[in-house]
DNA sequence: CCACATAATCTTTTT
DNA sequence: GATTATGTGG
């Protein structure tokens, strides 16, 4: 056996250095993966369904590329959207090749990260064509904020009606586009977000450009603009990834797909793994279209359906592929499966939020009665807050649990405070980490010294830390604050000098130490900050890992995925956009209830569209389950601080009742048997719901005052119908529905 | 001039 | 129910 190998045309000479991983990687295959594996050369669309093996297809093909040696290690592209993702994706070509994954061997040679990693890699490399230096620092979010905010208040802009947060969203959804300040498109028509968004949009990029740093958006962003003005550069890179695969290509974002066309301008051998039914990022600016279109953009595509699931059972897959059926915009797929039975998925009303938590809890002591292990399970939300029920009952009952993608190592105060420390020592432009941290530990700095240091600084256009320098200098400052300035200066100095000298981690334990920063924990006796003292611990324990300060800025701006031990036998807890990917024997999807999920407020916002998105979320949690399917939806919740009473989820009604086990309900409301049932039934509560508190045209007249929920108070003006025209006092003159307004005495 | 305490405003989903 | 903006006391 082994000779027919060795001597094989198509596996040469690298089984002979490799021992044993015959061809064998392809037996694992069936047809259409198979063919996705041999269809090396040209552009390809596999479209694989939840379930239906794709990334064993992007494994193989890669393992396969490199063992007919079609290509160089170093001249393969494979791009993912998390960095799980592309460990995985290692990992298994790793074992596929019989390879040790120690970067060693050539497997380390592979341009294999998320988007944003290797956006990252170019840039620094090119840093200095879009005026920054190859040590940039990648921001989080919050830091944009912030600056964000600075921004918006010297520019006297009232940061309550145009939060940081709404700029921030509308200048990354113009990155996402790939627009640069200069190229936005026409905000034409009012006094808007998007317009005060448009003006300061320059001013953002100056002020990153100033101090060295890059958002998430601008990676991608820098990349384009690098390839666009340098053709040269972009040639090295088009001519050098011979072969480009893409994860998730439903989830790419404009940026990322003309990204993905310039660099596979050269060989236009680029295969796209992807699942429009699984596009669930359209807020964070994916374009369905981009997989939609993939034919028309690479003529002579070779596409690729995989429909074979290999991981649900009948049941779960009926459900699925109904609820799905129910959208338009797709290319359409019919999953199928070999395995026909397995119990059918069980529906439970529930009375509210808390008798949900009580009731999962009851089926997880069950399951594990059943010898199911914990990591098997998973409980599955819509938003984040609703996480928090659920792990208050897994504690009482004593069920370890975790929950994913909750708060981050490298989002914690603490470690964000000892990374700004780290920073602002290697680049003292960052002004962000300088304000985070020059006053924390309390150094009795305050708003007003802060603040004379910022107009000084803008006054001379330059960093607070040079404009610090100088005041000190100078003696602009005087007496306790200018004693305690100059010890700070002092010591960022001194780290600074250690940096060269020392290795990362003793430099910020001294840190630690010099600035009292560990010492203000230690003084603390609030219950966290033991939790925040280990935590440093970790952080200096992490840093001993690092030889350079540059990898490990890195490191943090880009992994934002905890170390969470996929080893213990917790059961997660999470949202349904962290669950992609993953699969369970038992899931269970909480919350389906009408507002909650689909979510009104992305019906509100995107209309049919976000329906649309939201039935594919629906279909990604069904088919997370391998087995065991249950969904739980309440007749009241408590949000923000009232409840709220709400009708079964419409997605429920779209799952076929031969393939569902009705469970026991109370008195209280049954799901609605058919979509055109609940239609009804929705619309009979709405009106029912609204009438109380609403106001009928006839009771309003001209001049009457008026109320409404976000806008406020108002003057009626004029009635059209059942259209209302009303002058609000702080809202300009809009029309709306009388519906919307309760009448003020 | 700074630190602490109360009050209003939120929460989709994330590399 | 928690975190940020504002006011008051030190």
């Amino acid at each position: 056996m082994k000779s027919c190998y060795i001597h094989s045309v198509t596996y040469p000479a690298i089984q002979t250095l490799n021992p044993p991983p015959a061809p064998s990687y392809l037996d694992a295959l069936n047809t259409q993966q198979a063919e996705a594996v041999h269809a090396t050369d040209g552009p390809v669309l596999v479209l694989a369904g939840a379930g239906t093996g794709k990334t064993r297809v992007l494994t193989t093909r890669i393992a396969h590329l490199l063992a007919t040696k079609k290509a160089f290690a170093s001249q393969i592209l494979a791009v993912t959207f998390t960095n799980k993702a592309a460990r995985e994706m290692r990992d298994r070509i790793a074992a596929l090749l019989g390879e040790k994954d120690d970067h060693s061997g050539f497997i380390g040679h592979l341009w294999l990260g998320t988007f944003h990693s290797i956006a990252a890699r170019i840039l620094r490399k090119h840093a200095e064509l879009v005026g920054l230096s190859s040590q940039f620092t990648i921001l989080d979010d919050d830091d944009q904020q912030r600056l964000l905010k600075q921004i918006l208040q010297e520019a006297n802009i009232d940061t309550t009606k145009f939060t940081p947060k709404v700029m921030l969203a509308i200048i990354s959804g113009w990155k996402d586009r790939g627009y640069t300040p200069d190229k936005i498109p026409n905000t034409s028509g009012s006094y808007n977000a998007g317009q005060i968004a448009a003006s300061i949009y320059p001013r953002y990029q100056a002020r990153l450009k100033a101090m060295n740093c890059c958002d998430f958006g601008d990676l991608l962003l820098h990349n384009l603009t690098i390839f666009q003005q340098h053709p040269d550069v972009l040639k090295t890179y088009a001519d050098r990834f011979h072969y480009i695969l893409v994860d998730e290509y439903q989830d790419t974002n404009t940026s990322q797909y003309l990204w993905l066309r310039l660099l596979a301008l050269s060989y236009k051998n680029i295969c796209c793994v992807g699942d429009d039914d699984q596009s669930i990022y359209g807020w964070r600016g994916a374009e369905v279209t981009n997989i939609l279109k993939f034919e028309e953009d690479y003529p002579g595509a070779t596409i690729i359906r995989l429909e074979r699931n290999y991981r649900s059972t009948a049941p779960i897959l009926k459900a699925a592929s109904a609820v799905i059926a129910h959208n338009k915009d797709r290319l359409g797929k019919t999953l199928w499966t070999d395995e026909e039975d397995g119990p059918l998925i069980r529906i439970k009303p529930v009375w509210d939020d808390s008798e949900e938590a009580r009731f999962v809890g009851e089926e997880v002591e069950a399951y594990q009665r059943d010898k199911i292990p914990l990591s098997q399970m998973a409980v599955l939300v819509r938003a984040g807050f609703m996480t928090r029920g659920f792990e208050e009952r897994f504690m009482t009952l004593g069920i370890p649990y975790r929950v994913v993608g909750g708060l981050r190592f490298y989002e914690r105060m603490e470690i964000r405070d000892a990374v700004a420390y780290l920073r602002l020592t290697y680049q003292p432009h960052d002004d962000l980490a300088f304000e985070r941290i020059i006053n924390t530990p309390k150094r009795g700095i305050g708003k007003a010294t802060l603040e004379q240091i910022h107009s000084d600084a803008r006054a001379k256009n330059c960093s607070l830390h040079s404009a610090l320098e100088a005041m000190l200098a100078s003696g602009a400052m005087k007496g306790k604050t200018a004693a305690t300035l100059g010890q700070f200066m002092h010591n960022l100095a001194h780290w600074r000098q250690l940096l060269s000298a020392e290795p990362l981690a003793a430099v910020m334990d001294k840190m630690l130490d010099d600035s009292g920063y560990r010492a203000m924990w230690q003084a603390d006796n609030s219950p966290e900050a033991s939790g925040r003292l280990e935590n440093l611990k970790e952080l200096v324990r992490a840093l001993s890992e690092y030889s350079s300060v540059d990898a490990f800025i890195e490191h943090v701006g880009l992994v934002t995925d905890g170390a969470a031990n996929a080893e213990d036998d917790m059961i997660s807890i999470m949202s349904l956009h962290a669950a992609k990917g993953l699969e369970f024997s038992c899931v269970f999807l909480t919350g389906w209830e009408e507002g909650l999920f689909p979510s009104q407020r992305t019906m509100d916002e995107q209309g049919a569209k976000g329906l649309e998105e939201e039935r594919r979320l629906a279909y990604v949690g069904i088919t997370r389950a391998r087995r065991h399917l249950c969904i739980s939806h309440a007749a009241n919740r408590r949000i923000y601080n009232q409840w709220q009473s709400s009708l079964p989820s419409r997605f429920l009604a779209e799952i076929p009742p031969d393939v569902v086990e009705e469970m026991e309900s109370g008195t209280y409301h049954r799901r609605a048997a058919s979509p055109a049932i609940f239609q009804k039934e929705l619309d009979q509560l709405l009106a029912h719901r609204v009438q109380p508190t609403s106001l009928d045209t006839s009771v309003i007249r001209k001049g009457s005052s008026v109320q409404h929920e976000t806008f406020g108070q108002g003057i009626v003006l004029a009635i059209e119908g059942d259209h209302v025209q009303v002058a609000f006092k702080h809202g300009g003159i809009k029309k709306l529905l009388a519906d919307y307004l309760t009448l003020v005495k």
